[in-house]
DNA sequence: CTTTGTGCAAACGATTTGCAGGATG
DNA sequence: CATCCTGCAAATCGTTTGCACAAAG
């Protein structure tokens, strides 16, 4: 996705434009795990002082708020964030702890007859465990 | 379960039992909500002063390692605790963040034909949300 | 009597908050 | 030029750790 683009899909959201929001979202759209904070900070920071810890926090909520990320919360303590906000699985190693997503197709819908009566259900997601191809 | 069956299961796994084990477990059997290390020593403290915060978090690693409990993670940055170890799925209300056992069966295996070869698929399991019956 | 658990307080790491200055629309 | 973002440091919150004392087997 190029830079204009990327603009207006903030723009279209609401969002005031600035240097550090841009590349934290960029940084997002252009990954396909699912980094933390410090990763995207480390990222950003790599060539020059791009942003602070603070501010990258800031605006991943902003942007989760808009819809335009996803919080990821898996095994261990810490979040990550998902610039795929379309329905999907995640598939998760036990053994180097990455990340990837999976089909949503990859699940049938819940047989929902099977739950109590009172649940009223409106979404839901899985996690896959097990060992990726680099482990094994 | 009575006080010697639960003596008889924590003694089966090796553990040493104390009063604060004892009751830390027995807490646990208890309930059907997956209670946070706060709630559980809110419990134990009631009438009197009966254990210490780094003691519930070690009695429930302990339990955890000999596979008598289980750490439920879902959308709070908390950890919550299982008694129940059998595979079952989780539902979770939005509005009251209350969170319900669900049957193993709502869901049908998933379709691993369609991840991408390479992954070893070990468990999983899935968490559905939406609204209970108090919150509608 | 040896091993292991308990409880306190301090340490820790991720996240949030307060606030003064600066950039955006 | 009014709004609201940035970045720093301090505060917060859940969890872990170190250690002296006590209890379990």
């Amino acid at each position: 996705m190029d830079t204009v683009a990327i603009t207006e899909k903030m723009k279209a959201k609401g969002l005031r434009i600035t240097p550090q929001r841009f590349s934290v979202y960029a940084n997002l759209l252009s990954r396909c795990d699912h980094p933390t904070v410090e990763e995207i900070l480390g990222d950003l920071n790599q060539e020059f002082s791009m942003s602070s810890k603070a501010t990258v926090y800031s605006t991943l909520s902003a942007l989760k708020d808009v819809g335009l990320v996803r919080e990821v919360l898996l095994e261990d303590g810490v979040s990550r964030f998902d610039a795929n906000v379309m329905k999907h699985h995640h598939f998760r190693c036990r053994q180097c702890g990455s990340i990837e997503d999976l089909a949503w197709e990859v699940f049938h819908p819940p047989l929902t007859n099977l739950l109590r009566p009172g649940l009223e259900v409106e979404a839901y997601e899985a996690t896959l465990h097990g060992l990726c191809d680099r482990c094994q």
